[in-house]
DNA sequence: TTTATAGTTTTATAATTATCAAACAATAGA
DNA sequence: TCTATTGTTTGATAATTATAAAACTATAAA
């Protein structure tokens, strides 16, 4: 692997850090977490008490990192956690949130 | 463990994580994670390429979070990195830095 | 077609954070 | 004592981030 990988590597897991810091997002990924599927917007709205749009704003911002996925039906958006790509860069973080 | 217990060691969490989200911080662990030993200020300072008082500021902070300890002797302080601690709360995370 | 629902984006604002220059404190050695 | 070294603190500034109201988009259902 040469050094540029290795820099990306270190910016991605700089990135997770730094969305695990906030304690709005660090709730949506525990959540996400062990309930061990994909939630509706709203439904992580109903455990996670944030304003719709500061959820969204949160969201975006794990979606853009790789965090999450979104997939739209219907109206709904439903967020599922990249569980495979985070332990793959971080092995055993998830279990220790 | 009782809650409040929980949410203190969250917090303490996420401090981590925010610790490490920061390129410098991140810099600092891991050199004083590789190195296996207490590093002088300025020892660190000729590895990491960042203004002494930007060093001084990160070091104050990671010192704050519980990340680092610090011996001081003579003019030089010594920073070393309480792996024990971290390893408590997040197992293995430093391995995966 | 109208209305309600689900979620995003825009806009504004407040708060936090990172950076560095300059002044400062403390100690070792000449 | 004087000076160089080691590091901290202060102050100013720029950049980033979090929050929420309001306007907006898109779809489902009445």
């Amino acid at each position: 692997m040469d050094i540029k990988q290795l820099d990306k590597k270190t910016e991605l897991k700089q990135r997770i850090f730094f969305a695990l810091s906030d304690p709005g997002r660090y709730k949506i990924v525990c959540m996400l977490y062990s309930v061990g599927h994909e939630m509706g917007c709203n439904e992580l709205n109903q455990h996670v008490e944030i304003d719709k749009s500061t959820m969204s704003y949160h969201l975006r911002t794990l979606r853009e990192i790789g965090i999450t996925s979104t997939r739209t039906q219907g109206r709904q958006k439903y967020v599922s956690l990249n569980k495979d790509w985070i332990e793959t860069l971080i092995p055993g973080l998830l279990s220790h949130l």
